[in-house]
DNA sequence: TTGGAACCATAACAGGTGTCGTGGTCGGGC
DNA sequence: GCCCGACCACGACACCTGTTATGGTTCCAA
């Protein structure tokens, strides 16, 4: 407790390791819950020396946010997923393709995506995470808007918001416990395309 | 729900103190997450000596079930609550109401509403409280769908279930970091009646 | 070669947590 | 009256967690 004499401000810089590290925890955050998320437990789930994830990460709080960081970078579509379907003309079978694949996605990561509906919860109790998973989300969404917009397809921010939560609703269920099993994922996708798109 | 037998043999039994413990624990689940719900942080909450939820529920596992238990009580929709606009010729207009009402009733009701979502994703990784949930859900479904039809409402079950995911969405979007702050949930709700009802 | 800085493994410690046991209290039936 | 069972308060204990300290290792530049 006596932190006065001062510990050398030097953490870990490794960045493969941490990297690592996070990867490590996210897989920890996802089978274990919030509730398991322990510097050992990562150390354990890493494979690495007990003690190794408290110097990269110095406390709980600390790691957290490492953890959505990193989430941040696995779950953000990469450029040739924007790229891909970039090329053919607009239209609502298009759109629905994009739709579908970002379901996708989200749904084959259940890992990653598992642990960011964690840290969702999570920012529910800590402004300053809140904060940054508001930036966060907000700038998906002006990413999609401006796609959307560059598409020429019809609707604005608000709309491209609807699909926003009902996608975020639509993976939650899917992941934790079908109410509608009989119904294919895709087929669900479409629909809501069918609707929410004006 | 099925588990409607006994309770563990050797367990404090008085009812009241049983239901206030568990109110005790949605709110500390709610304000500390899934991490912070422990049988000493319950007893702080409830007021009552050290032990006291130990002695109510054995284990964590039991408290998390007891839990659920509690939560599907307290946002089932009350007998008036149905019957309130039962009375009145069905619409889109009603049922768009009807709607804005579940979602009052779920952002209103925060602590209760974060509980379950911290739940949901605690069945997520324990298959036992999986399928009390999905139970749990499609029993709501059921009655959604039993209620739309009988108002005369266009679309089935397939077409309720899209409520039920963008309804999830949006609630879990509004209580945590909204994305799209500027408009209110009622117009958002409004919007997604008007797209998603066939 | 040597110095030192960054990196890492390990230990230590104070506190928290799940779980079980044990005795005490209270009220209603004999 | 008294006794029995349900209900409850409290303590104990082994384990886990966050956090900090410290000494060793590696590697590059001087």
């Amino acid at each position: 407790m006596s932190w006065s004499g001062g510990y050398p401000e030097a953490m870990a810089k490794n960045d493969a390791r941490r990297q690592a590290l996070a990867d490590a925890g996210i897989a920890v955050l996802a089978r274990e819950g919030s509730r398991g998320l322990t510097h050992r437990a990562v150390d354990a789930e890493a494979g690495v020396p007990v003690g190794t994830t408290s110097n990269y990460f110095r406390s709980r709080e600390a790691l957290v946010t490492g953890l959505f960081d990193r989430i941040g970078a696995r779950l953000a579509p990469t450029p040739e997923d924007l790229a891909a379907r970039a090329d053919e003309p607009p239209s609502r079978a298009l759109f629905a393709a994009y739709v579908r694949d970002i379901v996708r996605r989200l749904t084959t990561h259940r890992e990653v995506t598992l642990a960011l509906y964690e840290l969702r919860l999570e920012a529910a109790r800590r402004p300053d995470l809140a904060r940054s998973l508001g930036e966060w989300q907000r700038a998906g969404l002006d990413a999609d808007v401006a796609f959307h917009e560059a598409a020429g397809l019809p609707g604005g921010r608000r709309e491209v918001a609807l699909f926003h939560y009902a996608i975020e609703g639509l993976v939650l269920d899917r992941l934790v416990a079908p109410v509608d099993p009989e119904t294919s994922t895709d087929e669900i996708v479409d629909a809501l395309v069918a609707g929410l798109l004006p």
